[in-house]
DNA sequence: TTGATATATGAGATTTTGGAATGATTGAAA
DNA sequence: TTTCAATCATTCCAAAATCTCATATATCAA
């Protein structure tokens, strides 16, 4: 709630209307004495008491989530969380943003797995695994969803003559959706494919041809300059799902890091979303 | 309930019964999936996991504390808590723990004044006042009990005469029950009134006689052996009462003291009943 | 002014929590 | 050994807190 300044968006993350927030609020407010956000038109702007409160709250949830990860890791007498993720993701996004989580939480020990598709959580001991929809997983998996799936086309763009245009063998009906966005304009190229996205994004780099790719595998790469973006970003019809064995709250490792997750991928999102105007 | 390992004492504590606590306790070792006590026959003991995650949570909620206290400070824009409390208590038993007091919350100024009686709340801008319930202070204080009063006899053991048997002007009606509950061992001293309760016992450990005091003035005297026990700890009718003009929740600089003093009268009177044996 | 987007509020339903009584287990005393 | 007192566990029901839904109110922009 004071990480959004907005009762509306607090309650969609809390999974409640936003009547009960504005109540809550309204109840704490009272039971302190002060307001903890003062109203400025139709929106809401934490006030300094909000704010000291404010964090004196984050540093106190994050004091328990460790405590909790600690426990959790003791009692399983192994303090690792496997997690299993798509390669180029892996590579591109998730290893990139590792360092900022190990921050927050020190002694919380990630290991990933890189592979695609179908999960064996049993042999091979994978506590969760980051998927696209776009295969069944049954019914005995436990699933959360983590963000909505974007794409675009990059490129260099100073290079005049493009011929060859890349995606990934992992992803087969990619072009259909492509193309069917893109009205046509990149209907003449041959098209190429390899086996993973990393493959695309770097065959692109080297001024080989453009790719259609992830928005989120390719961020660092247009912030860098090292690619350019040839269309717009837009939203694919998968999306990213979380997927244990068993369920989530079982181990609150899984809930911390799925959490951290969703606010990452979201953080992604908004920012490759703002450079789209 | 960490804090005594025991349901029934810990239920007591927070005014709930005892199967509430019960099932609090279950429904936490549930969700958590890890016992926060081993049940050995019929007492309670924190598991290592307890341990950790109780320690945790005394952290967290003391760094609340500070924070709400630091808050409604500031709300006041004058960061002192004004307590007021009969000179002899003051004196003998509050300044003496004041000390610790600072230390676990550094920044909750207390300032202390000392009188008896009826309590001007307005005038003297006092916020809270410790006073023996032995005097009507009306409809319009909210009061709430902090512990029971206990008396004794105190004096120098090795002092063969005693002819004098103090006590202060401030409890006139104390001889009647020292007297009664004593079976007329004292009946032939001669009695002598002090203004002060602090008085009495600088005569008594000037070995002018014994006094008749409460067992929270001289819990350091007899301590350190400056004055001897010369009857049994006996509990008096009367009662300590922590008085204020508004409701102690308006402000969480009061609840946190209060609370802070409930446990260290109690720790006190652990102190002296254990003496007694 | 109107429409879109916020927050606030009230009545009733739902969920969570607590109370009282009771059962079960343990340890100590007769 | 039997009995008794103390303590934690459990069950059923009531009370309280919280949420939803519907609706009111307020703001901003076109």
């Amino acid at each position: 709630m004071a990480r959004y300044e907005s009762v509306t968006i607090a309650a969609e993350k809390l999974f409640v209307t936003q009547g009960a927030v504005s109540k809550q609020l309204k109840n704490l407010d009272e039971t302190l004495g002060y307001a903890l956000f003062s109203r400025e038109g139709r929106s809401l702007i934490l006030t300094d008491q909000g704010r000291i409160l404010f964090e004196c709250c984050q540093q106190v949830f994050q004091q328990i989530d460790q405590c909790l990860i600690q426990l959790q890791g003791e009692k399983k007498s192994q303090n690792i969380l496997i997690v299993s993720c798509e390669p180029t993701i892996a590579m591109k996004w998730l290893i990139p943003r590792l360092g900022k989580f190990k921050q927050l939480y020190p002694n919380f020990e990630v290991s990933l797995l890189t592979s695609g598709g179908a999960v064996d959580f049993e042999t091979q001991n994978i506590d969760l695994a980051l998927r696209r929809n776009d295969f069944d997983w049954g019914k005995a998996v436990y699933s959360e969803k983590i963000a909505d799936e974007y794409m675009l086309c990059v490129g260099k763009k100073n290079i005049q003559l493009i011929e060859q245009i890349f995606t990934s063998s992992s992803r087969p009906k990619l072009w259909q959706k492509f193309l069917e966005v893109q009205n046509g304009r990149f209907n003449e190229l041959n098209k190429s494919v390899l086996e993973h996205f990393y493959l695309c994004i770097e065959a692109s780099i080297a001024g080989l041809g453009v790719s259609v790719v992830s928005a989120y595998m390719v961020e660092r790469e247009i912030k860098y300059q090292m690619l350019d973006k040839l269309s717009p970003v837009y939203k694919d019809d998968s999306a990213y799902f979380l997927l244990s064995a068993s369920p989530f709250g079982d181990d609150v490792r899984k809930v911390v890091f799925k959490t951290w997750l969703i606010e990452e991928m979201q953080a992604s999102q908004a920012e490759f979303s703002a450079l789209n105007i």
